[in-house]
DNA sequence: TGTTTATATGAATAAATGTTCATTTGTTTT
DNA sequence: AAAACAAATGAACATTTATTCATATAAACA
């Protein structure tokens, strides 16, 4: 029966670890991310940066949020969001290797 | 121009990013390459294993394939399936530290 | 207070993705 | 050659996800 909870176990680790990466594979997500990379910056920033609808940049800036992978900070009517993991860039840098290593 | 040069291939580089993330994005597919990750298996064995339909495993293997994830070896009726990138584990261990230490 | 501006949100729509079903292909066995 | 088995595949279907549209909320300012 340990194996069986031990096999339990891998099972939801699989689960969490497809919902991890999902996060990442959403091409609206990375630019967005990118974008943060250098600096913070507010909702209709991002929007005239990406040429995309403002509320299509709120709808995945919450789900960057409730990731915990964006903060936010509200000055006045602007929201700016930057980065709340230091992490992002070491997973997006890992995929970039990746990328580069594989085109040869 | 230079500039928008430079900005292009960050775009096209953000579009190869989540494409990448993609493939890690499905459970299924974590889960076969979780199998894996201990030994060579038939198509058989991994819908089996997970309780799947033989066509399901297929489609996404298909899917592994093509990203080079996985390679096959036909033995008779049967095509085993193992990792071909030695990276995968690496990333997939990657993603459940950030898992685990989110927790905390 | 009423108006304007920035953002957030719910619902509708559009698009992408995964699974199932039916069938085909390739291989072995009789 | 016919039957049996394993895997692959295309199309239909189901589900999920992203975007748009309309509207609400919240803050600033006239």
């Amino acid at each position: 029966m340990k194996r069986d909870i031990q096999k339990q176990n891998e099972e939801k680790l699989c689960f969490e670890l497809a919902e991890f990466f999902k996060i990442f594979s959403d091409s609206t997500r990375i630019r967005i991310l990118n974008l943060l990379k250098r600096q913070e910056l507010s909702v209709g920033d991002i929007a005239e940066e990406l040429k995309m609808h403002q509320s299509a940049i709120s709808h995945q800036l919450r789900i960057l949020k409730q990731s915990r992978l964006v903060k936010v900070r509200r000055e006045g009517k602007n929201s700016f969001y930057s980065l709340d993991d230091e992490h992002i860039e070491i997973i997006l840098q890992y995929g970039i290797d990746h990328i580069n290593e594989r085109g040869k």
